[in-house]
DNA sequence: TATCAGTTTAGAACGATTCTAATGTGTTGA
DNA sequence: TCAACACATTAGAATCGTTCTAAACTGATA
């Protein structure tokens, strides 16, 4: 991810401080799951100060330009995760944390789906027990 | 599911009129998914006014008793499901509704888990487009 | 049937998120 | 280059699902 700003615009973003600083965090080649909570307290060691409805309305922005994917692990705050491919996830309740799974699986004996509905994706989530 | 009062206290709750009409409802032989909100809308629709922190109250308390799970599905709100055993779920977003995936299924090629890790359960849910 | 622990309730509080409306800033084109 | 404007940022208010509080109520028990 060399030149943010240039990638910014490729997606019609205009490339603002905030966003900028941002990007720059979020697609530095190594995946990540953040939530606005968890982003802005990045941002504040980065010594970054961007309010959080700018960090809401980054994240969304992103997440509409497809450059995020959100994830439903659980009801307490949205996640959102750098890797945009289609995978599955390690989940560790205890620990809050969720780990990519980049490998191939499969599932099979899936049954069809009702009337009318066509299978979008497959999500598997492995919950860990400690 | 015959006697309610006797289903309570076996599971050690005291029987209260509330809990007795909520219990008549979920475990009606019909597994269900509902919500705080839409118990509470199905509930005035029969006719009993419980309040919502008494719907909350006997949702969590049921929970605890392991008479209802809890699905991690989108980040607005809490399912509960009626239908304890393990199984899988379709998903519509679009009709905010899930449909229970009561045939085995198999997840192959699955990694690892990480160190110190064991795997607790593998929940696939699958996505509808319409 | 009196007692009391457990339950229900209205409404306040909470925490994550969204909205509002005032201020600030990239971009454009003259 | 810079004026003008559409788009962004911001603090703080509002919102929404959920939990808490503390007062009133009610099953169970002795």
């Amino acid at each position: 991810m060399k030149d943010i700003k240039h990638f910014l615009r490729q997606n019609s973003l205009r490339p603002t401080k905030q966003r900028v600083i941002i990007a720059n965090y979020l697609f530095d080649g190594v995946n990540k799951h953040v939530t606005a909570e968890s982003l802005s307290n990045k941002l504040l060691k980065m010594k970054a100060e961007i309010s959080l409805a700018t960090i809401y309305n980054t994240l969304h922005d992103f997440y509409e330009k497809g450059l995020l994917k959100k994830l439903m692990i659980n009801s307490e705050r949205i996640y959102f995760d750098t890797n945009t491919e289609h995978h599955h996830h390690f989940y560790s309740k205890k620990d809050q944390k969720l780990i990519d799974i980049n490998v191939d699986m499969k599932v099979s004996g899936l049954p069809k789906p009702p009337k009318n509905k066509k299978i979008n994706k497959i999500e598997v989530l492995v919950h860990l027990d400690n």
